[in-house]
DNA sequence: ATGTTATTGAACGCTTTGTTCAATAATAGT
DNA sequence: ACTATTATTGAACAAAGCGTTCAATAACAT
Protein backbone atom coordinates (compact mmCIF):
# COMPACT_ATOMS: atom_id res chain seq x y z
CA UNK A 1 0.00 0.00 0.00
CA UNK A 2 0.93 3.24 -1.14
CA UNK A 3 2.82 5.13 1.61
CA UNK A 4 0.77 8.08 2.01
CA UNK A 5 -2.52 6.14 1.74
CA UNK A 6 -0.70 4.64 5.08
CA UNK A 7 -0.35 7.40 6.37
CA UNK A 8 -3.79 9.47 6.34
CA UNK A 9 -5.54 6.16 6.70
CA UNK A 10 -3.54 6.04 10.23
CA UNK A 11 -4.18 10.17 10.79
CA UNK A 12 -7.76 9.17 10.41
CA UNK A 13 -7.92 6.72 12.64
CA UNK A 14 -5.78 8.00 15.23
CA UNK A 15 -7.50 10.97 15.28
CA UNK A 16 -11.23 9.27 15.40
CA UNK A 17 -10.06 7.27 18.59
CA UNK A 18 -9.04 10.56 20.12
CA UNK A 19 -12.59 11.90 19.37
CA UNK A 20 -14.25 9.12 20.28
CA UNK A 21 -12.71 9.29 23.67
CA UNK A 22 -14.06 12.61 24.14
CA UNK A 23 -17.70 13.15 22.68
CA UNK A 24 -19.90 10.79 21.78
CA UNK A 25 -20.17 9.42 18.12
CA UNK A 26 -22.92 11.39 16.37
CA UNK A 27 -21.66 14.94 17.51
CA UNK A 28 -18.73 14.39 15.81
CA UNK A 29 -18.24 15.71 12.42
CA UNK A 30 -16.01 15.17 9.15
CA UNK A 31 -14.67 18.57 9.91
CA UNK A 32 -13.17 18.18 13.18
CA UNK A 33 -11.85 14.63 12.22
CA UNK A 34 -10.37 15.68 9.42
CA UNK A 35 -9.01 19.02 10.71
CA UNK A 36 -7.45 16.77 13.47
CA UNK A 37 -5.95 14.34 11.07
CA UNK A 38 -4.60 16.90 8.94
CA UNK A 39 -5.95 15.68 5.95
CA UNK A 40 -7.99 17.25 3.15
CA UNK A 41 -11.75 16.29 2.95
CA UNK A 42 -11.32 14.70 -0.50
CA UNK A 43 -9.48 12.81 0.93
CA UNK A 44 -11.72 11.62 3.96
CA UNK A 45 -13.77 10.63 1.48
CA UNK A 46 -11.59 8.88 -0.45
CA UNK A 47 -10.81 6.45 1.97
CA UNK A 48 -14.10 6.36 3.63
CA UNK A 49 -17.46 6.22 2.18
CA UNK A 50 -19.03 7.75 5.08
CA UNK A 51 -18.36 8.11 9.01
CA UNK A 52 -20.04 5.29 9.41
CA UNK A 53 -17.65 3.26 7.36
CA UNK A 54 -14.83 4.50 9.28
CA UNK A 55 -16.37 3.04 12.17
CA UNK A 56 -16.55 -0.33 10.57
CA UNK A 57 -13.09 0.01 9.08
CA UNK A 58 -11.79 0.70 12.94
CA UNK A 59 -13.71 -2.23 14.67
CA UNK A 60 -12.40 -4.65 12.14
CA UNK A 61 -9.16 -3.25 12.66
CA UNK A 62 -9.29 -3.40 15.99
CA UNK A 63 -10.73 -6.61 16.52
CA UNK A 64 -9.56 -8.80 13.82
CA UNK A 65 -5.85 -7.78 15.57
CA UNK A 66 -6.91 -9.16 19.08
CA UNK A 67 -8.62 -11.91 18.17
CA UNK A 68 -6.10 -13.26 15.66
CA UNK A 69 -3.29 -12.81 18.06
CA UNK A 70 -5.59 -14.63 20.23
CA UNK A 71 -6.18 -17.61 18.58
CA UNK A 72 -2.50 -18.12 17.70
CA UNK A 73 -2.58 -16.56 14.16
CA UNK A 74 0.41 -14.75 15.20
CA UNK A 75 3.87 -15.29 16.17
CA UNK A 76 4.11 -13.31 19.42
CA UNK A 77 1.26 -15.71 20.86
CA UNK A 78 1.69 -19.33 19.48
CA UNK A 79 1.88 -20.54 22.86
CA UNK A 80 -1.81 -19.71 23.36
CA UNK A 81 -2.65 -21.94 20.21
CA UNK A 82 -1.40 -24.96 22.01
CA UNK A 83 -3.22 -24.56 25.14
CA UNK A 84 -6.20 -26.83 24.78
CA UNK A 85 -8.21 -25.23 27.84
CA UNK A 86 -10.05 -21.60 27.19
CA UNK A 87 -9.16 -20.47 30.29
CA UNK A 88 -5.37 -19.22 29.55
CA UNK A 89 -7.10 -17.49 26.41
CA UNK A 90 -9.11 -15.84 28.42
CA UNK A 91 -6.71 -14.37 30.63
CA UNK A 92 -4.47 -13.90 27.96
CA UNK A 93 -7.19 -11.71 26.68
CA UNK A 94 -7.42 -9.68 30.15
CA UNK A 95 -3.97 -9.37 30.27
CA UNK A 96 -3.89 -7.91 26.29
CA UNK A 97 -6.38 -5.44 27.43
CA UNK A 98 -4.86 -4.64 30.60
CA UNK A 99 -1.68 -3.57 28.50
CA UNK A 100 -4.22 -1.33 26.65
CA UNK A 101 -3.48 -2.71 23.04
CA UNK A 102 -4.93 -0.63 20.46
CA UNK A 103 -6.92 1.36 22.63
CA UNK A 104 -9.27 -0.84 22.90
CA UNK A 105 -9.80 -0.13 26.58
CA UNK A 106 -10.52 3.56 25.99
CA UNK A 107 -13.13 2.50 23.38
CA UNK A 108 -14.79 -0.27 25.48
CA UNK A 109 -15.10 2.30 28.45
CA UNK A 110 -16.37 5.36 26.65
CA UNK A 111 -19.84 6.65 26.15
CA UNK A 112 -19.36 5.20 22.81
CA UNK A 113 -18.67 1.11 24.03
CA UNK A 114 -22.26 0.08 22.34
CA UNK A 115 -20.58 0.49 19.19
CA UNK A 116 -17.52 -1.72 20.13
CA UNK A 117 -19.33 -4.13 22.27
CA UNK A 118 -21.00 -5.70 19.51
CA UNK A 119 -18.40 -6.72 17.33
CA UNK A 120 -16.69 -7.88 20.89
CA UNK A 121 -19.26 -10.30 21.91
CA UNK A 122 -19.47 -11.36 18.36
CA UNK A 123 -16.25 -12.35 18.42
CA UNK A 124 -16.09 -13.95 21.69
CA UNK A 125 -18.73 -15.96 21.23
CA UNK A 126 -17.03 -17.67 18.37
CA UNK A 127 -14.04 -18.16 20.69
CA UNK A 128 -16.32 -19.83 23.41
CA UNK A 129 -18.09 -21.74 21.26
CA UNK A 130 -14.95 -23.44 19.59
CA UNK A 131 -14.39 -24.52 23.18
CA UNK A 132 -17.40 -25.95 24.04
CA UNK A 133 -16.58 -28.86 26.14
CA UNK A 134 -14.57 -27.02 28.51
CA UNK A 135 -17.70 -25.39 29.97
CA UNK A 136 -20.31 -27.56 29.41
CA UNK A 137 -20.00 -29.72 32.30
CA UNK A 138 -20.84 -26.28 34.96
CA UNK A 139 -24.07 -26.28 32.82
CA UNK A 140 -26.98 -26.89 34.54
CA UNK A 141 -28.74 -29.10 32.84
CA UNK A 142 -32.43 -27.04 32.20
CA UNK A 143 -30.59 -24.35 30.49
CA UNK A 144 -30.02 -24.73 26.47
CA UNK A 145 -26.78 -25.03 24.85
CA UNK A 146 -27.86 -21.65 23.63
CA UNK A 147 -28.43 -19.92 26.51
CA UNK A 148 -25.47 -21.29 28.39
CA UNK A 149 -22.66 -19.57 25.46
CA UNK A 150 -24.73 -16.67 25.76
CA UNK A 151 -24.14 -16.87 29.60
CA UNK A 152 -20.48 -17.02 29.11
CA UNK A 153 -19.90 -14.81 27.32
CA UNK A 154 -22.22 -12.04 28.62
CA UNK A 155 -20.49 -12.57 32.03
CA UNK A 156 -17.16 -12.43 30.82
CA UNK A 157 -18.19 -8.96 28.88
CA UNK A 158 -19.51 -7.41 31.78
CA UNK A 159 -16.95 -8.42 34.08
CA UNK A 160 -14.70 -6.53 31.72
CA UNK A 161 -16.56 -3.63 31.80
CA UNK A 162 -16.72 -3.24 35.16
CA UNK A 163 -13.38 -3.77 35.65
CA UNK A 164 -12.70 -1.03 32.86
CA UNK A 165 -15.40 1.29 34.64
CA UNK A 166 -13.68 1.23 38.18
CA UNK A 167 -10.35 2.14 36.45
CA UNK A 168 -8.66 -1.26 36.82
CA UNK A 169 -7.35 -1.19 40.40
CA UNK A 170 -7.44 -5.25 40.01
CA UNK A 171 -4.69 -6.90 37.98
CA UNK A 172 -5.75 -9.25 35.03
CA UNK A 173 -5.26 -12.61 37.24
CA UNK A 174 -8.25 -11.06 39.93
CA UNK A 175 -10.29 -10.29 37.67
CA UNK A 176 -10.15 -13.68 35.92
CA UNK A 177 -10.59 -15.16 39.43
CA UNK A 178 -13.46 -13.26 40.06
CA UNK A 179 -15.08 -14.57 35.71
CA UNK A 180 -14.66 -18.55 36.90
CA UNK A 181 -16.24 -17.49 40.66
CA UNK A 182 -18.91 -16.85 39.44
CA UNK A 183 -18.98 -18.89 35.95
CA UNK B 1 -52.30 19.40 31.52
CA UNK B 2 -53.73 20.73 28.44
CA UNK B 3 -55.76 18.31 26.47
CA UNK B 4 -53.82 19.98 23.54
CA UNK B 5 -50.57 19.35 25.03
CA UNK B 6 -51.02 15.70 25.80
CA UNK B 7 -52.43 14.92 22.54
CA UNK B 8 -49.67 16.27 20.97
CA UNK B 9 -46.70 14.82 23.15
CA UNK B 10 -48.31 11.47 22.53
CA UNK B 11 -48.50 11.59 19.39
CA UNK B 12 -44.69 12.22 19.12
CA UNK B 13 -44.15 9.41 21.40
CA UNK B 14 -46.45 7.37 19.86
CA UNK B 15 -44.85 8.36 16.26
CA UNK B 16 -41.37 7.91 17.52
CA UNK B 17 -41.45 4.83 19.10
CA UNK B 18 -42.81 3.38 15.72
CA UNK B 19 -39.81 4.82 14.43
CA UNK B 20 -37.24 3.43 16.33
CA UNK B 21 -38.31 -0.19 15.94
CA UNK B 22 -37.53 0.26 12.36
CA UNK B 23 -34.90 2.46 11.70
CA UNK B 24 -31.69 3.49 14.00
CA UNK B 25 -32.29 6.72 16.21
CA UNK B 26 -29.20 8.24 14.54
CA UNK B 27 -31.59 8.27 10.73
CA UNK B 28 -34.80 9.27 11.95
CA UNK B 29 -35.53 13.53 10.97
CA UNK B 30 -37.58 15.43 12.92
CA UNK B 31 -39.23 15.84 9.99
CA UNK B 32 -40.44 12.05 10.01
CA UNK B 33 -41.42 12.09 13.32
CA UNK B 34 -43.90 15.37 12.99
CA UNK B 35 -45.38 13.94 9.78
CA UNK B 36 -46.13 10.52 11.37
CA UNK B 37 -46.81 12.11 14.61
CA UNK B 38 -49.31 14.87 12.31
CA UNK B 39 -48.00 17.86 14.37
CA UNK B 40 -46.11 21.19 13.33
CA UNK B 41 -42.55 21.69 13.44
CA UNK B 42 -42.89 24.18 15.56
CA UNK B 43 -44.76 22.10 17.94
CA UNK B 44 -42.34 19.15 18.46
CA UNK B 45 -39.65 22.08 19.06
CA UNK B 46 -41.85 23.63 21.86
CA UNK B 47 -42.25 19.95 23.48
CA UNK B 48 -38.86 18.60 22.98
CA UNK B 49 -35.57 20.90 22.86
CA UNK B 50 -33.94 18.36 20.42
CA UNK B 51 -34.30 14.97 19.19
CA UNK B 52 -32.12 13.65 22.23
CA UNK B 53 -34.31 15.51 24.84
CA UNK B 54 -37.06 13.45 23.66
CA UNK B 55 -35.16 10.32 23.39
CA UNK B 56 -34.34 10.35 27.11
CA UNK B 57 -37.86 11.72 27.83
CA UNK B 58 -39.25 8.43 26.34
CA UNK B 59 -36.88 6.39 28.20
CA UNK B 60 -37.89 8.17 31.76
CA UNK B 61 -41.86 7.97 30.47
CA UNK B 62 -40.87 3.84 30.00
CA UNK B 63 -38.95 2.81 32.80
CA UNK B 64 -40.45 5.13 35.44
CA UNK B 65 -43.59 3.39 34.54
CA UNK B 66 -42.38 -0.35 34.95
CA UNK B 67 -40.47 0.14 37.30
CA UNK B 68 -42.71 2.40 39.83
CA UNK B 69 -44.95 -0.73 39.55
CA UNK B 70 -42.46 -3.28 40.39
CA UNK B 71 -41.45 -1.83 43.24
CA UNK B 72 -45.61 -1.51 44.26
CA UNK B 73 -46.45 2.54 43.85
CA UNK B 74 -49.63 1.27 41.64
CA UNK B 75 -52.27 -0.17 43.08
CA UNK B 76 -52.25 -3.02 40.18
CA UNK B 77 -49.07 -3.90 41.83
CA UNK B 78 -49.58 -3.73 45.51
CA UNK B 79 -48.76 -7.84 45.98
CA UNK B 80 -45.37 -7.02 44.82
CA UNK B 81 -44.35 -4.50 47.45
CA UNK B 82 -45.45 -6.97 49.73
CA UNK B 83 -43.58 -9.52 48.79
CA UNK B 84 -39.97 -9.63 50.87
CA UNK B 85 -37.88 -11.98 48.66
CA UNK B 86 -36.16 -10.46 44.97
CA UNK B 87 -37.05 -13.24 43.42
CA UNK B 88 -41.03 -12.64 42.94
CA UNK B 89 -40.55 -9.39 41.81
CA UNK B 90 -37.56 -10.23 38.90
CA UNK B 91 -40.40 -13.03 37.94
CA UNK B 92 -42.96 -10.24 37.48
CA UNK B 93 -40.53 -8.05 35.70
CA UNK B 94 -40.51 -11.15 33.15
CA UNK B 95 -43.85 -10.79 33.52
CA UNK B 96 -44.67 -7.42 32.76
CA UNK B 97 -41.89 -8.13 29.95
CA UNK B 98 -43.88 -10.87 27.94
CA UNK B 99 -46.45 -8.73 28.02
CA UNK B 100 -45.21 -6.23 26.05
CA UNK B 101 -46.24 -2.99 28.26
CA UNK B 102 -45.15 0.22 27.01
CA UNK B 103 -43.50 -1.31 23.70
CA UNK B 104 -40.43 -1.60 25.86
CA UNK B 105 -40.02 -4.99 23.95
CA UNK B 106 -39.50 -3.36 20.94
CA UNK B 107 -37.10 -0.99 22.21
CA UNK B 108 -34.80 -3.68 23.71
CA UNK B 109 -34.58 -5.80 20.84
CA UNK B 110 -34.67 -3.32 18.04
CA UNK B 111 -31.23 -2.25 17.21
CA UNK B 112 -31.45 0.96 18.98
CA UNK B 113 -31.67 -0.94 22.75
CA UNK B 114 -28.07 0.44 23.79
CA UNK B 115 -30.39 3.63 24.24
CA UNK B 116 -32.58 1.78 26.40
CA UNK B 117 -30.32 -0.88 27.74
CA UNK B 118 -28.44 1.79 29.94
CA UNK B 119 -31.74 2.98 32.16
CA UNK B 120 -32.75 -0.35 32.28
CA UNK B 121 -29.39 -1.57 34.21
CA UNK B 122 -29.68 1.91 36.22
CA UNK B 123 -32.51 0.67 37.34
CA UNK B 124 -32.06 -2.79 37.91
CA UNK B 125 -28.93 -2.00 39.91
CA UNK B 126 -30.83 -0.04 41.99
CA UNK B 127 -33.93 -2.83 42.86
CA UNK B 128 -31.28 -5.33 43.48
CA UNK B 129 -29.17 -3.16 45.73
CA UNK B 130 -32.68 -2.90 47.82
CA UNK B 131 -32.61 -6.56 48.16
CA UNK B 132 -28.83 -7.14 48.63
CA UNK B 133 -29.55 -9.52 51.69
CA UNK B 134 -31.13 -11.92 49.17
CA UNK B 135 -28.38 -12.95 46.87
CA UNK B 136 -25.37 -12.47 49.14
CA UNK B 137 -25.51 -15.35 50.58
CA UNK B 138 -24.91 -16.89 47.06
CA UNK B 139 -21.85 -14.68 46.89
CA UNK B 140 -18.56 -16.04 46.38
CA UNK B 141 -16.57 -15.06 48.90
CA UNK B 142 -13.21 -13.41 46.56
CA UNK B 143 -15.90 -11.12 44.70
CA UNK B 144 -16.35 -7.88 46.01
CA UNK B 145 -19.75 -6.54 46.74
CA UNK B 146 -20.17 -4.19 43.62
CA UNK B 147 -18.67 -6.49 41.46
CA UNK B 148 -21.27 -8.64 42.96
CA UNK B 149 -24.55 -6.88 42.30
CA UNK B 150 -23.04 -6.38 39.09
CA UNK B 151 -22.75 -9.56 37.89
CA UNK B 152 -26.78 -10.20 39.01
CA UNK B 153 -27.94 -7.27 37.13
CA UNK B 154 -25.64 -8.32 33.94
CA UNK B 155 -26.66 -11.87 33.81
CA UNK B 156 -30.32 -10.93 34.50
CA UNK B 157 -29.98 -8.35 31.42
CA UNK B 158 -28.52 -10.58 28.98
CA UNK B 159 -30.93 -13.47 29.67
CA UNK B 160 -33.88 -11.18 28.93
CA UNK B 161 -31.50 -10.53 25.81
CA UNK B 162 -31.33 -13.88 25.38
CA UNK B 163 -34.65 -14.56 25.33
CA UNK B 164 -36.63 -11.56 23.28
CA UNK B 165 -33.85 -12.04 20.38
CA UNK B 166 -35.21 -15.35 20.78
CA UNK B 167 -38.98 -14.56 19.45
CA UNK B 168 -39.77 -15.73 22.89
CA UNK B 169 -40.38 -18.96 22.32
CA UNK B 170 -40.34 -19.59 26.24
CA UNK B 171 -42.46 -18.05 28.74
CA UNK B 172 -41.69 -16.14 31.79
CA UNK B 173 -41.08 -18.67 34.50
CA UNK B 174 -39.16 -20.68 32.51
CA UNK B 175 -36.58 -18.16 31.68
CA UNK B 176 -37.10 -17.03 35.56
CA UNK B 177 -35.76 -21.19 35.88
CA UNK B 178 -32.53 -20.05 34.03
CA UNK B 179 -32.03 -17.14 35.79
CA UNK B 180 -31.99 -19.12 38.50
CA UNK B 181 -30.02 -21.77 37.42
CA UNK B 182 -27.02 -20.03 36.26
CA UNK B 183 -26.69 -17.67 39.75
C1' DA C 1 12.41 10.49 -16.46
C1' DT C 2 7.76 9.21 -16.92
C1' DG C 3 3.35 7.62 -16.12
C1' DT C 4 0.45 6.58 -12.21
C1' DT C 5 -1.80 7.51 -8.07
C1' DA C 6 -2.93 10.20 -3.79
C1' DT C 7 -3.73 14.64 -1.75
C1' DT C 8 -5.57 19.09 -1.63
C1' DG C 9 -8.80 22.94 -0.98
C1' DA C 10 -12.32 25.36 -2.66
C1' DA C 11 -16.75 25.35 -4.27
C1' DC C 12 -21.18 23.26 -4.91
C1' DG C 13 -26.07 21.53 -4.02
C1' DC C 14 -28.58 19.24 -0.71
C1' DT C 15 -30.50 17.84 3.80
C1' DT C 16 -31.30 18.65 8.46
C1' DT C 17 -31.52 21.46 12.30
C1' DG C 18 -33.47 24.67 15.51
C1' DT C 19 -35.68 29.41 15.67
C1' DT C 20 -38.95 33.01 14.81
C1' DC C 21 -43.43 35.05 14.13
C1' DA C 22 -47.96 36.26 13.37
C1' DA C 23 -52.42 34.00 12.60
C1' DT C 24 -55.53 30.70 14.44
C1' DA C 25 -57.73 27.42 17.44
C1' DA C 26 -58.58 25.15 21.84
C1' DT C 27 -58.89 25.52 26.69
C1' DA C 28 -59.85 27.06 31.54
C1' DG C 29 -61.77 30.20 34.84
C1' DT C 30 -65.34 33.12 36.09
C1' DA D 1 -71.13 32.88 27.44
C1' DC D 2 -67.19 35.82 27.66
C1' DT D 3 -62.42 36.53 28.18
C1' DA D 4 -57.75 35.80 28.95
C1' DT D 5 -54.49 32.38 28.47
C1' DT D 6 -52.06 28.97 26.17
C1' DA D 7 -51.08 25.59 22.36
C1' DT D 8 -50.76 24.74 17.46
C1' DT D 9 -49.59 25.86 12.90
C1' DG D 10 -46.97 26.60 8.66
C1' DA D 11 -43.94 29.18 6.39
C1' DA D 12 -39.66 31.19 6.20
C1' DC D 13 -34.94 31.67 7.92
C1' DA D 14 -29.88 31.14 8.95
C1' DA D 15 -26.52 27.92 10.18
C1' DA D 16 -24.30 23.58 10.08
C1' DG D 17 -23.16 19.28 8.19
C1' DC D 18 -22.89 16.05 4.39
C1' DG D 19 -21.00 14.02 0.32
C1' DT D 20 -19.37 15.25 -4.46
C1' DT D 21 -16.69 17.38 -8.00
C1' DC D 22 -12.58 19.13 -10.22
C1' DA D 23 -8.36 20.82 -11.65
C1' DA D 24 -3.81 21.67 -9.66
C1' DT D 25 -0.12 19.69 -7.17
C1' DA D 26 2.76 16.49 -4.86
C1' DA D 27 4.48 11.81 -3.95
C1' DC D 28 5.22 7.46 -5.59
C1' DA D 29 6.91 3.21 -8.40
C1' DT D 30 9.60 1.41 -12.07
Amino acid sequence: MDRRQRKSREAIFKAFIALLSKKNFSKITVAEIIEKADVGRATFYAHFETKDFLLKELCKELFCHIFDTLEGNSKQHKHIFECDTLSPVILHLLQHLQKNDNHILELLACENNELFLRYFKENLLVLVKKQRDLFESKKPEIVSDDFWFNYIVGVLVETILWWINGNQREDAETIFGYFLAVV
